[in-house]
DNA sequence: TCAGCAATCTATACACCGTTAAGATACGCA
DNA sequence: TGCGTATCTTAACGGTGTATAGATTGCTGA
């Protein structure tokens, strides 16, 4: 094992930890392969050794999230949390808590590429946890409103409250606009039978 | 009025619309704004005699869609949608319409700046109408969690739809996902009296 | 009418970015 | 031990946002 100029044993995770580092604060648009290289000591060029575009790093560190997002929701999971508001409640706490990251996992098609199978597999599996707490019972179809309408109302939650378009003190009060939707979601799901 | 190498005679609106074209094809990383420059034929350091910074064109062609969206709501309203699920919808096609420029709407601070005046006015203008269709009758209050909730889920719904990674499907039909908050609306609006 | 001022636009330069190509180095396996 | 290959460095290209200095023009007031 050498620490010297050639090889430096762990480029790889050492590069998904600088970028996850950078994106934290500053967000997207401060994480720079350049920036990355340099944190991590190294030349602008090595990490094409490793990743073939920026594209394929930002996406490996958007999967990370995702999992790490898929995690915080299991454990709310298993903590007791079973309806929408309450898990919700975990994503949008998650998403307060790693803005970056999470202005990152949905980022535009030029920033992250969806179609990287590891951040899709992810991906899904976070969706899957969320869709559980809305989805039709039996209807497990991707036709079930119920998991788009939990996803996207969470979703545009997280998102606009980050960006500070929320009208003041609207913020603080998410689990009352998460119930808003458990009578829809509770009617839905009441369906099951006659549907 | 001279058409020649000085004095373009309306440089400012016709950079707005140069940028306008751009995002509406390739979405708000194909606008930059040498290019902008270039498609209007002028030098790359002309703009900035009429904006100070990127941000402040990408801010003014964000709030010009701001103006779009609110139009569109209103015409909707004129044409007799009321309730979330209609006026919903007419929000949901601006989005699909116009992606390129709803991704800048909603766009990070490096891209936009919220402070903005005339984007702030334009934003809080769109946001009124979409907000009658969900506001508690007399509660205009910025703690009314029923307008948020509409504007979350609807802005959610169109973000995810736009990126594709929604299950697939799932965009068909977005007026069975707006129809799951509409319960939750009615019974909020109920509480009027009693709150 | 004309001088001068302010607004507008050009030319040039700087630092940064993503990406590529050519070459140096070190590890692992024959 | 020697060689192939993965890894890393150096250097370069074209692109970006932005600052500066200077050229050009229209407007204003005498």
């Amino acid at each position: 094992m050498s620490n010297d100029a050639y090889h430096h044993g762990n480029l790889r995770s050492a590069l998904i930890e600088a970028a996850l580092r950078l994106v934290e604060r500053g967000g997207p648009p401060s994480v720079s392969l350049r920036a990355v290289a340099r944190e991590v000591g190294v030349s602008q060029a090595a990490p094409y050794a490793h990743f073939r575009d920026k594209r394929a790093l930002m996406s490996a560190i958007a999967a990370l999230g995702f999992k790490r997002l898929r995690d915080r929701l299991r454990e709310a999971e298993r903590a007791g949390c079973e309806n929408l508001t309450e898990l919700g409640k975990a994503y949008l706490a998650f998403a307060r808590d790693n803005p970056g990251l999470y202005g990152l996992m949905f980022g535009p098609e030029t920033e992250v590429d969806p179609a990287d199978p590891a951040l899709a597999q992810a991906g899904r599996e976070a969706f899957a946890i969320l869709a559980r707490s809305s989805a039709r019972p039996g209807d497990e179809g991707p036709g079930d409103p119920g998991p788009v309408a939990a996803w996207a109302l969470v979703h545009g939650l997280a998102l606009l409250s980050m960006s500070g378009r929320l009208p003041v003190g609207a913020g603080e009060a998410p689990d009352r606009v998460l119930k808003l939707l458990q009578p829809g979601i509770d009617a839905h799901r009441g369906e099951a039978d006659a549907g």
